[in-house]
DNA sequence: GTCTGGATGTAATAATGTAACGCTACGATG
DNA sequence: CATCGTAGCGTTACATTATTACATCCAGAC
């Protein structure tokens, strides 16, 4: 769904941080996809006439869309999300399906710090829950 | 801190799985570190005169340990923590410090599923909070 | 113009993880 | 006892993911 890029736009001006063509190409096929994408991907998506990406090509695009609040890292498949939401970086919670491999993002109360240790100070949260979502719930007769 | 080792032998014993020597020695080197450690490092202090591990040798064992609840994988370093409690492999809560890089594990209350999209059935959670700990930020003058 | 810092190009390599196949040891079963 | 099936491990090779280091380019400040 466009719009990602528009508030991209946006959201950068706003924050004085520049969406360079190319890191809004990467920002682009990231939210193209509906799925979690990798890095290996995207980089044999880039068209390869106009740039001439290799590796830190995208992962530099990528910890640029990161630290924007644009896009999320996945980290139990290695693998990107586009936000929703520009900007809510932080407070993320991941719901991935293992069937359809789809994710939807919650944007976290300060998502569960039950129990937290005294006085730790958290900086940044993990929060992913691996499932599967209702849609596949009901689709599949006799799925595992 | 032993008495791990004794632990997972039991209860090893009681869910009838085998904590073969080769398991055991890696949850040794994983115990034995009081912060993550990677499959590489194990993989390089396993002793090779009496074994010949290689890579699956390394990763064939942290799954089975992970499997019996025994060990943590810690998605977003790619790294493996004892679990101090057997068996409780998973609802943790991970709380990893930047600073001296020890995780304290909290056995969660299922942990943070607040505003779960309808329908999801959550089958396992990565749930690892990022930040300084008590002690780090009491003995560091001026840390970032 | 020219200087500067952010952005990108480039080459090489490091770090992490898996597939596929074979062998061995051991318990179950006839 | 024989032999069968399976779990565990060895072994080779390779796939995937990510980074380091250095060069170059380019827009805006001066």
């Amino acid at each position: 769904m466009p719009g990602i890029l528009e508030e991209a736009d946006k959201h950068c001006a706003k924050t004085g941080v520049r969406l360079t063509p190319l890191r809004r190409r990467v920002l682009e096929l990231v939210a193209r996809a509906d799925v979690p994408v990798k890095a290996y991907d995207l980089l044999s998506q880039i068209d390869h006439t106009r740039t001439n990406a290799k590796p830190p090509t995208v992962y530099r695009a990528l910890d640029f869309l990161i630290d924007a609040g644009l896009v999320h890292r996945v980290e139990a498949l290695n693998a990107f999300v586009a936000c929703p939401q520009a900007g809510h970086g932080h407070a993320a919670v991941l719901y991935v399906c293992e069937n359809c491999t789809k994710v939807t993002e919650v944007q976290g109360t300060r998502p569960g710090q039950e129990n937290k240790p005294d006085g730790f100070e958290v900086r940044r949260s993990v929060v992913e829950h691996y499932g599967i979502c209702l849609s596949c719930l009901k689709n599949d007769t006799s799925k595992t």
